[in-house]
DNA sequence: TAATCAATCCAGCAATTATTAGATTATTTA
DNA sequence: TAAATAATCTAATAATTGCTGGATTGATTA
């Protein structure tokens, strides 16, 4: 018979919340959602959450402690990748759970994207059907780094940054779908947008490479 | 253009953690692999994560908190239930992760079974066909209320408590599976060990009702 | 109605975590 | 070799969390 099955059990349960642990702050949510996108430098990760690299650095380490990623120097930089495909999927799950659960959420979610298009279809195999036909554009409008890394099937890379002064590479006939890092990042609501102004017809995804399951990590 | 972009991002990252915080605590996620077996009493699941009422309460509200429980009052108790099956997959999710991540959590759960029964099929649909066909006996050792709520197809149920009274009832030329509540429960290893020194061919299986995605909540 | 039982609420302490500032390490460039 | 850059480490503080004991609520039973 097993014997202080107690002290077992606790440590067991004790190491899968350190897995835990790392997805209970929002700032290392939301770098592990950039690390979703492809392999990031510290500043760059630190820059894009809008936190000091001091602080980045701090919550990258609980990341690496609980080996969720992985690290790589190249020359004054350290690169950092997330470890494998599962912990993306993890964040996904975590991600749609919340959606599911929490109200707040979901209320938050409908305010920034209000508008529900219909310009294009809702389940990603006729969208995917359309875009091999070119029936759409699908235009990715994350910084080109992250295109190179991963990208949706048949989609361009627009930066979002560069957007305005490249609006003649795109088709006025044609729909054209943006999106970008997933449901929490505003750039393709706001490139669907200005597409629009400028006269196409335009809408924009919710999901990301991680949400889409296309991420090769 | 969206303007305080990180506010808005601020807020919804914020949301997100409250479902990674209930999954930081080692007491919760112990919490959350019993309700997976089906609902309880705040009794029930203080006694079996050996805490008092006191802080399976407390936990129990921070579940709550997050909506990925729900309660229900019959007479003097009150029954907690998952919110659905998504919480039960998350957990799995999780610990699923923890046990590819972690070289701590792999070899604690090597010791607590060291040896890999070659008895059993390791894929899930040779065991179902061979219990099918009554050539194993799948065997649940949890307690009857649980066996209840959701069981494995085609498993009998004896409690590990009552197993040593009931051998009579199993045959010694079958193999004999059993299963419990997952990998980090030890009833079903402790039940495969009795069986065999009692002379039957017995193996345990790893996971529970959660893992195989058979819990209907 | 009083007593009992299941569960929660509240207050307080210890332990942990998030964040910031200052010093330190490793690499590249001048 | 010195200066500059990218990132980490260490220490300190404020905020949060985990847990315990005492009082309280809601339902049942005597």
């Amino acid at each position: 018979m097993m014997k202080d099955a107690r002290k077992i059990k606790d440590l067991l349960y004790e190491q899968v919340a350190r897995i835990g642990k790392v997805f209970s702050s929002p700032k290392r949510l939301e770098l592990i959602e950039l690390l979703c996108q492809g392999e990031k430098t510290v500043e760059t990760l630190a820059r894009e959450a809008s936190i000091s690299m001091k602080l980045a650095s701090a919550h990258l380490r609980e990341l690496r402690g609980a080996h969720l990623v992985e690290t790589e120097r190249r020359g004054k930089n350290i690169h950092y990748r997330l470890a494998g495909k599962a912990v993306a999927d993890l964040w996904v799950h975590i991600h749609s759970l919340a959606e599911d659960r929490l109200i707040e959420l979901q209320m938050a979610l409908q305010k920034i994207a209000a508008q529900p298009d219909d310009l294009v279809p809702n389940d990603r195999e006729t969208l995917m059907k359309m875009a091999r036909r070119g029936e759409v554009v699908v235009l990715d409008v994350r910084p080109t780094e992250e295109y190179l890394a991963t990208h949706l099937p048949f989609a361009r890379s627009i930066p979002i940054d560069e957007l305005r002064l490249r609006l003649a590479e795109l088709p006025k006939d044609r729909p054209i779908v943006a999106y970008c890092r997933g449901p929490y990042c505003l750039m393709a609501i706001d490139a669907a947008e200005l597409l629009r102004k400028e006269g196409f017809k335009s809408a924009h995804l919710r999901d990301g490479v991680a949400e889409w399951g296309v991420a090769d990590i």
